[in-house]
DNA sequence: CTGTTAGCGCATTCAG
DNA sequence: CTGAATGCGCTAACAG
């Protein structure tokens, strides 16, 4: 039945054309592929059914690749992330994910371990792809390097791409605008409401924008004190690392997110120092995975998924200019923070 | 310079072909392409030079959808997921994401969130794409409901693309093949080695097949004595409520992954149940972001990010049939056990 | 080593 | 409403 039609490969496999279902169908290719794709033309029903049908026979697949090329556009979305495992990014990508299938978009995720260059291969490979859309998460450092990106970003755009950003509005991109500096206000409000007055702050790295705006915004909320600035790097280890540099007088130490907060908690476990009788601890994000450590984290509450599903929506609305979301966080205070 | 090269796009957009480049170096387009692209061919390094440079003032960038509609496969590696806020698949796409680089491919994912229907589309529509292999990651329930997804998968490799599956060797496609029942066995004999007699354990759905290996290996490994297995969701709230219903006399709970631990140890903080003190727990997978949990989580460690590694290198080998690589766990003692 | 020539599978004018 | 014809950008024979 299907003796002539469809194409050996050289695995043996057969593949089934359009042209396959419009021969199969009786009709022409150009209303075979009206009934199949989303055309806005109309179809006569008779015809549409014979389509339909032939194409359930023959077990027809659009070809993706094909339809990219005759129409100019594809429908996949450019993800880049730092590293997945890091479940901030992965909450955000679930996000950025559902969105995308909501819109009929595919992902396609990058991991740059926090390789520039990577980033960059990754928004070229992405332009190669014909993406509709990249989104960048993870905020770039505020330094030259991000130039190279910059210019691939340009590049990409003079494609007919566009991007997202989901950090802060730096790129001149669409972007999901985290209240960083709000949001470390708030808490550094809170605890100091309640009784602390001396603080420090593992700070992250001293030019990685998201570290710098939290500790900023946190030490900017408290008049008159100037808590301890500890940087390092903005993983688990980095927290680690930090806490073990901590004054002896400081009662209460914000982490710049709570990834560093559990690598401090760790830090202080090890040294035999109690949280929050001893010390209080607070991080940033309310990372999901976290909420059942011991004790609880203090935390600024971030809409991670929803972040992610936000940039793809900027990045596949047709605003004209690059638009601007904005995020808040929400203090959580949890039993890792104790009033002196 | 470039006032006669380049198409201008609706939106005004200039779009380098491999023509233009072809013409602005004075080459034919055949030689372009050979150079621009890995070709076996080898072109003159006069020529190739010219060509080199006129791609780069042109700013030429590779359409991979007409690269991948003339060659007849593309460089996409579907990769279905339940869920990236899971650590524990948020790992095997981390290693997966990695390995595809390392040949020059690139990562689609789709999360299905546990609706075998979402499994299916996405199969369905990574095969539109003609991507190169799929991986599965998860295992399906061992039910009717995988009859579908077989089919299309079926329908995916007829049109010759890989499938290799992270789990249990069972849709007869590459596999990395977790060794449950023995990881969950040797588990299972370390901790009556440390006096335990009185098991319980948080099983997991009773269809699930990696649930039902760890279960069943862990207590076929006790001779004489049987465990009470208590079922529930895959996930935290899973342990969580599965721990409710634990017996007083058991002494030692296996729950049958590291995130359902997670839940039943708020579980039994919520009841005042001390771990270990007044009972021992043990998980399985050693999901590195719960590896500061108090108390530390006993249980068998598998290379996670290697495993999603391992599955893309499966798919993208050339091997014939389909091909099995086993991964062992590691039994690790921690805290949460205490000898009785 | 280099150029010419056909398609790859599909969307889309443009006629009818 | 339907069909015929053209081209998207690139690769891969096939000649030279």
């Amino acid at each position: 039945m299907c003796g002539i039609l469809g194409n050996r490969f050289p695995g043996g496999f057969f593949v089934v054309t359009l042209e396959d279902v419009a021969r199969h169908a009786g009709v022409s290719l150009a209303t075979a592929s009206r009934v199949l794709n989303g055309s806005a033309r109309q179809v006569g029903a008779g015809l549409r059914a014979k389509v339909e049908q032939a194409a359930a026979e023959l077990g027809y697949r659009t070809n993706v690749a094909a339809q990219t090329l005759a129409r100019g556009a594809g429908n996949v979305i450019g993800l880049v992330v730092h590293d997945l495992v890091d479940p901030y990014f992965a909450a955000i990508a679930d996000g950025a994910v559902k969105a995308a299938e909501d819109h009929g978009m595919v992902v396609m995720v990058g991991t740059t371990h926090r390789d520039p260059a990577k980033e960059i291969a990754y928004v070229s490979s992405l332009g190669a792809q014909r993406a509709r859309a990249v989104i960048l998460a993870g905020s770039r450092m505020d330094d030259p390097s991000a130039a190279g990106l910059r210019a691939e970003l340009d590049r990409y755009r003079a494609g007919g791409g566009r991007v997202a950003v989901v950090g802060q509005d730096l790129l001149g991109a669409d972007t999901v605008a985290v209240a960083n500096r709000a949001g470390a206000a708030a808490l550094a409000e809170a605890l100091h409401a309640m009784g602390h007055r001396e603080f420090a702050v593992l700070a992250g790295p001293p030019r990685l924008i998201t570290a710098v705006e939290r500790c900023e915004g946190f030490a900017g909320a408290l008049p008159g004190l100037s808590p301890q600035i500890i940087h390092g790097p903005f993983d688990r280890d980095g927290g680690y690392g930090a806490a073990l540099s901590i004054d002896p007088g400081v009662t209460c130490v914000f982490a710049v997110n709570d990834v560093m907060a559990v690598g401090a908690l760790a830090a202080f476990r090890d040294r035999g120092i109690r949280v929050p009788d001893d010390v209080s601890l607070a991080g940033f994000d309310d990372i999901a995975t976290l909420r059942d450590l011991v004790p609880a984290l203090t935390t600024v509450r971030l809409p991670l998924a929803e972040m992610g599903a936000r940039a793809v929506e900027l990045a596949l609305s047709e605003e004209a200019g690059p638009s601007v979301v904005h995020v808040e966080g929400e203090v959580v205070i949890r039993e890792s923070v104790r009033a002196r």
